[in-house]
DNA sequence: TTTATATACGATAAAATTAGTCCTATTTAT
DNA sequence: ATAAATAGGACTAATTTTATCGTATATAAA
């Protein structure tokens, strides 16, 4: 319960390691599946959804591959987390007409509390401070 | 990502409810499970966790059900959660030692930030002051 | 201009986790 | 005795997460 994705994980690793490079050079997919051991297709994936978030850019062709482009400062946890997965700790009831008890619910507020505050703990920690 | 699962929300809903009770009375499994459409099987083996866990009492026989003896308000969120479910954000490598990898990641470190702070954040958060 | 090595991405499969059910035993008030 | 409750092991179903397959496109370099 409330562990960080494969997705997450994949995604910090490829940063880490492009923020190792000086700036001009890429990383291919293939450099951080073979070095960290990681399913290549599947980061390969992750890379192409943080180029579609303008967190990195993408160079095509041989000698291609990733670089990072986004100031890392200016991206909070939450707002990272979500780029790659979606909304937190989202209410299914509140899209879920079918929960045909909510005139009866009596953990709605209680469950915006605690992610409530999990959202804002989140929004509060930056990309950079975590990978540095 | 990072959702509160059925098995908290309905443990919370079971112990909301028995809040909103005058203290000797006792709540079956099968009147929650009826007021708010949740499984009665499922919820029945939630409520006879949280008896082994001190924080319900159970009554057999008819006329029986269980209690609130716990004081909430010396129950985190976090302990709430890890009766339930287990360590919070434990990361895998340090049990999985299949983790070949160890030597190259780069994340243990990021990872570990992340969930520290997560588990500081429900370990500051009350049971009473969430269900209140 | 061919080849090799990249990214891009839809579709699908496999694995793991979460959620729910079934069944049987035991307790106890009536 | 009976009925209504807790207790809990075994199993099934559903959902989510993780990983793979296959194909298209871009482009540097021989």
């Amino acid at each position: 319960m409330l562990n960080i994705t494969r997705k997450v994980e994949y995604a910090l690793i490829a940063l880490r390691h492009m923020q190792s490079k000086s700036d001009g050079k890429v990383t291919s997919a293939n450099e951080i599946a073979k070095k960290y051991g990681v399913p290549r297709q599947l980061l390969a994936k992750i890379l192409q959804q943080m180029v579609r978030h303008n967190i990195l850019e993408a160079i095509q062709g041989p000698t291609g591959g990733y670089k990072i482009i986004a100031n890392l400062d200016q991206i909070s946890l939450k707002d990272f987390f979500e780029k790659l997965e979606g909304p937190l700790g989202m209410m299914d009831c509140y899209f879920d007409s079918e929960c045909g008890q909510i005139t009866n619910c009596n953990i709605r507020l209680p469950i915006q509390r605690i992610n409530n505050n999990m959202r804002d703990m989140f929004a509060q920690m930056t990309l950079q401070e975590v990978t540095q």
